[in-house]
Order: structure tokens, then sequence, then C-alpha cells
DNA sequence: GACGTATAATTAGCCTGTCAATTATTGATA
DNA sequence: TATCAATAATTGACAGGCTAATTATACGTC
């Protein structure tokens, strides 16, 4: 019987696979559609935050907007309370990029659950936030 | 509710901080337990097989023997049979350092399952496998 | 007001991961 | 036998991830 450890792997690995050719498609890199999320649900933001959310370093919440301010899917403008920070907002292209990378994203869950019914959704959703929580993840 | 999209990015993130100090301490980085562990259990094999055991591009492949080589976990050495290919071993420091991870995954699996039942892993592992096999996973 | 500490962002160096292209070898076929 | 397709491994270019160190600014306290 597998680890845990390897079968979650493989499942978030698989879920990667999937998305792959969209993300391609779209001109998006691992990583960026949480970022995108993020600023499309809670507005500009500061950088801190964006890698509070993504539990990710700010050195590579840094570099991906680098790389997202490049390809015109985020700018980056001053913040004249706090002048060490900056605010991080979507452009409109970011907003779109946001909205269709979420359908395929359903696309993929639906794929993943086909054969599950509502309840065993249900449970799957439960069991994996208590192992969240158990490793020490974020309440809510 | 958050989609199982982000849930299993959180629960893979959270199992790789937990064993994150483990692993500078013990001089292996990300992927390389995987790399270990198959050849642990299966003994010398073609840069192939690794790749396809962790469902990873044969570069990386490559490159992570690279880094391990120098640090003395594995050798590479021709294949006589077939003068393409080689044959990747473990050295005993190797051996040493799989068994001590595995030992380290088990705990972390252990506080990660604290409060679940003996029905509820197996629940859990059932509906982490379906949803595997249901994204084009291997069977087995 | 000055000093020390904390915070926001960045940079450099390393590793894992991708894709695309290259090299060497094998094997099948005309 | 010559050729052509498949295969094993590698390399280059690029992105996300980490740590550690740096810079600029803010803030709390004396």
């Amino acid at each position: 019987m597998e680890s845990f450890h390897m079968l979650i792997f493989r499942v978030f690995h698989r879920q990667r696979q999937f998305l792959r050719p969209y993300m391609s498609r779209m001109g998006l890199a691992p990583g960026q559609p949480r970022v995108l999320h993020y600023l499309e649900q809670n507005g500009p933001c500061r950088q801190r935050a964006l890698a509070e959310y993504n539990e990710v370093d700010p050195a590579t919440i840094c570099r991906m907007l680098d790389t997202m301010e490049k390809s015109g899917l985020i700018t980056r403008r001053a913040d004249r309370q706090d002048r060490r920070a900056g605010l991080v907002s979507l452009t409109e292209a970011g907003r779109q990029a946001t909205l269709r990378w979420r359908e395929r994203c359903r696309e993929m869950e639906e794929v993943m659950l086909q054969d599950f019914s509502q309840q065993e959704r249900e449970q799957f959703h439960r069991l994996l936030k208590r192992a969240y929580r158990n490793l020490g993840g974020k309440q809510g």
C-alpha cells in the first residue's frame, strides 16, 4: 500500500499535468493562477499578502510578479501610505485570464470527482481539511 | 468553500513544509527522496525508469542525478548491453539516507492523521486513489 | 530627536521542473 | 549494407521554489 505522502503528491501532480496544456496555451506558468485568484477576489494588495495566501516565500512572489508584469497580467504601483511597499493590481487581461482559468479548474474537478457521490465529495473535503490543519495549516 | 484543487495543493505543501527541516539537515533537496525510494526498492536502473516512476521529465532526472552524484548519494555506471544507457545505483550513504527519510515520513503521516480513525484512514486512502485514477494516473 | 528593531521588497545562488533541440546508439527495413 | 526511425541521455533557456543577505522605510522607546 502506497504511503499517503506519495499518494497526495501524485494527485497534486496529476492535477498539474491535467491543467498544463491550458496553462501553456494561456501563457500562464505554475503558481501564477493562485496569484491571479487572490487578486481577483481581494483587489489590489501588498506582495506580503500574496506570499502569505500562497504560503510561499516573498522572494518567490517578487520574481513571479516580475514575470507577470512583463506578460501584462498585473501592474505594480507605489503605495503613498508606506513608501517601502507597493500595490499589486490585476490588469484587464489578468482578470480575463483568471475567469477562464477558474473554468478550467471546475472542469478538472469534475473529471477528478466524476464517480464521487455528493456524500463522498463532502467526506473527501472534510478529510483533506483535517489533514491540512493537523499539519499546522491555517484555520478557516 | 475552498476548491479541491487548492485544498490538495495546500496539503501537499504543508507536508513539504513539515519535512523541509529534516531534508535540509540530511542534505536532501525536494524530489531526491522519491528517487532514493525507487532505487532502494528496485535496485540499479535506467534513468528512464526513474523518470517514469516519478512522473517527471527525463531531463529533470538527469540533472537531479548530477546533484546527487556530487553529494555522494548515487553512482552512474555504463551499461554494457546498451551503450546509450547507464545504470544508476545507490551508494551506502544513499541507502542510509533512504531509511532515515522513510522514518521521517512515517512520523509526518502520524501527525497528519493523528485524529483519524482506522476507517477514516482507509476511506481517505481510497478516495485519494480514485481521484488519482480519474485524472489518468497509473493503475496499481 | 536618535537609536534599535521590525517590515516591504529585492537580489544572488542553488535546486526542481518544463520544453525543445542535440548526440550517440540501437534496431528494423529496403 | 545503407538508411531511417526510435530510444537513452544530455544541454540550453526559462519559471517557480527555497535560503540568506541587502536596501529602504517605518515605528517604538529612551
